[in-house]
RNA sequence: CGGAGUGUAGCGCAGCCUGGUAGCGCACCUGAUUUGGGAUCAGGGGGUCGCAGGUUCGAAUCCUGCCACUCCGACCA
């Protein structure tokens, strides 16, 4: 992409309503347009790190066996009537009527819809265990939106519903997608660490949130250093094997992790002192069982083998990919700008001409474009005439994770230098080493 | 929903107290000189001063009501 055409409104100055570092690179950035109170429009480069992460997402939840679906965000109320909750949610849930006057909602959440999927089509036990996905904007009329896309009111959000035969069943699918988790996370660069979170009024241990580690994070975390080490289970992970994965839930559920709401003081006080890791944290995704809640009232049934009827057993988990975005800034970034992990970065390389209009630059610049652009590598050519000072602003702000810079000296020499956003290490290095180091055959 | 605050050009702000018809920096357009870490000079365009009432000869400025946004709190992915 070539920057003179590509649509990148950059700010120089902080906006004054941004107060969290996500929100004020996301805008300085030109990632995001706030369209009101709590809601976004994603701007070209904003759209490209969505798309990222909601592909990692997608893969992982595929390969964990999930199948993706896509529901509607309008509701109807009688749904929510049959479970109970359309009296039972707050004011949060944003209640509208069409033009007949029938009572809508727009989704806050989907466990009634996708029960009701489910009930019409799945009789027997036989079809079970079954993980149905969709990535969706919900609206949550917040109190208090804040914090940017962090806590919008509309807002993108990859929701998974299980449905089992039994608690049996229920649980190695949770545990299937904690696994899940680990890995989509790690893939983004981030360390995430399950915390038990509190099931309310439905008991058991089964509900974690997965929470990662940022000096700007809204809530206070407790955990044992050994988080940090654990391994997190490669793309060889066998999401068959039952006993694998319980084996890797039990490694990452016995240290001790909580955060301030479930925090126990008397087992953080029999950690040693060096183990201790008192942090702030961002919820970035929640995993729960909650069993026949929905399932029962709504009549969603099964036949087992024992020819008797049974409620499916079921768990929902999710994963706000705008707060994401937002996450991987808190956790990711230094006084320049963004610092974009390779996995989500909306572009790979930018390629800054030094001096656009120079012939030797020109030439040798789209040489290098087109090399990269065969290779795969997704490119932002800054070929704009600003002043190399701008651009150098320009590249560290939107912190793709190489520059490739191309001046007039070195390209007289031969030379081009690479620089590495996030280590700030510079390289002068000639034309077909650079494009090796980059991942493009000389 | 309680408390605090802010709305003046695309962004950041001054002007308001003490009323006289709007200004600064950045950005934008034209031209020239520049070109390795946010250039310089000259010229130029852009504003229903959040909205609606009121006071006044005259309102960005004073008064009333409303709206929007931000921050703190309770709540939440």
């Amino acid at each position: 992409m070539r920057l003179s055409r590509y649509f990148l409104p950059i700010l120089k100055e902080n906006p004054r309503e941004a107060e969290i570092v996500s929100h004020r690179l996301m805008l300085r950035a030109g990632m995001i347009r706030q369209q009101g109170q709590g809601s976004f429009t994603m701007l070209p480069l904003g759209k490209r790190v969505l798309d990222k992460v909601c592909a990692i997402i997608r893969e992982e939840q595929n390969r964990a066996g999930a199948l993706e679906i896509l529901m509607p965000t309008i509701q109807s109320a009688e749904l929510w009537r049959e479970s109970g909750r359309y009296d039972a949610y707050g004011k949060e849930m944003l209640r509208i009527k069409d033009r007949q006057d029938r009572e809508l909602l727009y989704g806050p959440t989907n466990e009634e819809m996708v029960t009701e999927i489910f009930r019409s089509y799945v009789k027997s036990y036989k079809d079970l265990p079954l993980n149905l996905y969709h990535i969706q904007w919900k609206f949550r009329d917040e109190v208090r939106p804040r914090f940017g896309v962090m806590r919008g009111r509309e807002f993108l959000m990859k929701d998974a519903y299980t449905f089992d035969l039994n608690y049996e069943g229920a649980k190695a699918a949770y545990f299937r997608m904690f696994v899940s988790y680990l890995r989509t996370f790690t893939r983004m660069g981030l360390k995430a660490i399950p915390m038990r979170a509190d099931t309310g009024p439905i008991g058991g241990d089964l509900s974690h949130e997965f929470i990662i580690l940022a000096e700007t994070g809204e809530s206070q975390v407790f955990c044992h250093k050994d988080f940090l080490s654990l391994p997190v289970p490669g793309e060889n992970v066998n999401y068959d094997n039952d006993a694998e994965i319980a084996g890797i839930v039990q490694e990452w559920t016995s240290p001790y992790a909580a955060t301030d709401e479930m925090h126990d003081e008397a087992a953080w006080d029999k950690i040693a002192d060096g183990e201790r890791l008192s942090a702030r944290g961002i919820e970035v995704g929640h995993i729960f069982h909650f069993g026949d809640k929905y399932s029962k009232p709504m009549g969603a049934k099964v036949q087992g083998p024992d020819g008797k009827e049974h409620n499916v057993s079921m768990g929902s988990y999710g994963i706000g990919p705008t707060r994401l975005i937002a996450a991987i800034i808190e956790a990711s970034h230094d006084d320049a700008g963004i610092i974009w992990p390779e996995s989500v970065a909306p572009f790979d390389i930018a390629l800054i001409n030094m001096k656009a209009g120079d012939a030797d630059c020109d030439r040798t610049c789209e040489e290098l474009y087109a090399a990269l652009t065969a290779a795969g590598k997704d490119v932002l050519y800054d070929d704009t005439d600003q002043r190399p000072g701008g651009k150098f602003a320009t590249a560290d702000l939107i912190g793709l994770p190489w520059q490739l810079i191309v001046g007039p000296r070195g390209v007289a020499a031969g030379e081009v230098e690479i620089k590495n956003r996030k280590s700030g290490e510079r390289e002068t290095l000639p034309l077909a080493t650079a494009l090796q180091r980059l991942g493009a055959a000389a």
